[in-house]
DNA sequence: TAATATATCACACTATATGTTATAGTTCAA
DNA sequence: TTGAACTATAACATATAGTGTGATATATTA
């Protein structure tokens, strides 16, 4: 029913909008159109402390500045830098579409 | 130095570029670009369960997928809608994402 | 001198994960 | 039409660890 994903790749998105075409027109039912959004679903892996340091080099901020952009405290970007404490769930989401398409992904 | 923010509006991203030139040539210091910036970032504020229900369905999906999106379990997503729960931190600036440019700003 | 960035620590909180159960709607085949 | 299988959602319980707050200290920079 022209549900929005995410894919792995653009091409995975292309093709979704043809399968999604397809359904639309009654080509493919439902169930077919589910379990292909499932399977093209991302999967999320976890970031190294030095990863995260570089992301935010290149993005040229600071901690408090990159720390603002993805809403959490100062101290937790210091934290996930040395490898303290380590980003997950939401966190991890964010730090991946930074990765992908930079800070001002999330203005 | 170039530095990428997030702002209120796309019109304080035009004038941060302004500044930003005007710092690059040495018209203005370090210090007044980094305090400039700051002014400009954006302050996230809450989210009620029901805006965030509508905001899915906005986006056409079941729970279990926008669960998927930001990297979430799918049982929170219900207790977000429900108010059992209340996304903060890095939860909060994906859904205020999703809000803005949708969830494919997320592949 | 003053402001900023970063590191570091202690403490408390709650957002989140995981697992389970139940209900209802949908799909598909018998 | 019936029923089995799958999906979505709600609901609850438990445990974890991610996160926030506040403070201090050092080094850098305006």
């Amino acid at each position: 029913m022209g549900e929005k994903k995410q894919y792995k790749s653009e091409a995975f998105a292309a093709v979704h909008e043809t399968m999604d075409a397809l359904h639309q027109i009654g080509a493919i039912d439902k169930k077919t159109m589910r379990s292909f959004d499932k399977a093209c679903l991302e999967t999320l892996t976890g970031i190294k402390p030095e990863a995260i340091r570089k992301l935010r080099k290149r993005e040229n901020v600071s901690q408090p500045i990159f720390a603002t952009y993805l809403n959490v405290s100062r101290n937790l970007v210091s934290d996930w830098e040395r490898g303290v404490k380590k980003p997950g769930g939401p966190a991890l989401r964010l730090l991946s579409v930074v990765q992908k398409h930079g800070l001002d992904a999330l203005a």
